[in-house]
DNA sequence: TTGTAATGTGAACGCGCATTCACATAATGG
DNA sequence: CCATTATGTGAATGCGCGTTCACATTACAA
């Protein structure tokens, strides 16, 4: 059988897109061109007229990755709204898209990413600091306006990507036995009452809803 | 060259320790059977003299690793000192392990770890949700003689633990460009500053000090 | 001492997987 | 409409790596 032809621009999306559901269901590790092709409905060797190699698909799949990552929180981070606000919806989104694509965190995660090729960790590192650089500007704008407590921004905002990654991490090991979303929403709403100003010591009286 | 000959438990431990310092270089993903056997001076087949396969080594390594990890967290948990007392120490301990092993978070984050051998994930998902209880009964107790705010011990002991393993993460991607103990110290000092009791909100009035 | 089990090794085997090749078929520009 | 290029494919190639085998050498129990 023969596939219909279209040009590599469209090609080149249906594979990386192929390969990040494959990521999602059999891991990096189970990322064999045989399986990209097959899930994207077109022979082996067809792989080839599009991307140079398996590597060049990885990096194209970086790319993507990044930019659905980072896309929405530097929008969120652009708009209106108070820092808690942001920094909530950028934790939920980041959630959602985990919980959407389980090959992403598994692509973040794995070596096989890192070591294997110096320039792609580079992409990684550098989106993974500017994802930094974004939350911190939230969270000292916080701290300026007496919203947030003072804390360090840089740190604190690590700390809340630690939080995402973590669910992700143990998400991913015992293979979506919890629900994302759920954990998500418990970790951040943790982490608000720590951050925000003037807020916890609710030790007794369950009244103080609704701060504003 | 023969090989001077040694008892399988004794090998066994050489071989373990072999394929952790392999990692720390190549990654699991550069863990093959030459390397191990490389490293650990003895001939390929000879592995297979104390280890059924290659599975098999990532089953002792993950017991291995899991000790190591657990172990010292417990004691600390077990011991005497503030709540805040224990929990630094876990935190430095777990980073000073880290930084002396690199292959310790590389053999965590490795899906080919968690895809491959569904009881290998258990066992380390088991081992997580062990330290994070361990984790919690500290905050829990720190909580409860208002050393600590009033939050959720769970969510914070995950929080915690996030921040460690999201330090080791980048730190593996920039394959140690900078210093994970400093990177760590930081952390740990705004985290503590949030979760302790009646510290931060020197904003106005230096006042509700020790709450109880 | 002696024979049996444990330990050690180089060579070979087989499989999976990335990549290439020779050859169709469709698109596209002149 | 023709020629050139882009796209698509099954088969072949080659290599890395886990594992096995046939055969030494040492430990050790009787």
């Amino acid at each position: 059988m023969m596939l219909p032809k279209k040009n590599t621009t469209i090609r080149r999306k249906e594979i990386v897109q192929a390969a990040l559901q494959v990521i999602g269901e059999k891991g990096v590790h189970g990322l064999t061109i045989t399986e990209i092709a097959g899930r994207a409905g077109m022979s082996d060797a067809n792989i080839y007229r599009h991307f140079k190699g398996k590597q060049e698909i990885l990096k194209a799949l970086g790319d993507f990755i990044s930019e659905a990552m980072m896309g929405t929180a530097a929008g969120i981070a652009a708009g209106k709204g108070s820092s808690l606000e942001k920094l909530s919806a950028i934790f939920r989104s980041h959630a959602a898209l985990i919980a959407a694509n389980p090959g992403l965190p598994r692509f973040m995660f794995s070596e096989e990413i890192h070591l294997e090729d110096l320039s792609l960790a580079k992409t990684i590192a550098d989106k993974i600091a500017g994802y930094i650089e974004t939350l911190s500007m939230i969270i000292a704008a916080g701290v300026k306006n007496g919203e947030l407590q003072s804390l360090a921004p840089r740190e604190t905002a690590i700390t809340l990507l630690g939080m995402i990654q973590f669910i992700a991490l143990r998400w991913s090991i015992t293979r979506g036995a919890f629900s994302l979303d759920a954990e998500a929403e418990r970790l951040l709403n943790n982490f608000l009452l720590l951050i925000q100003a003037g807020s916890p010591q609710v030790l007794l009286e369950p009244d103080t809803m609704e701060p504003v």
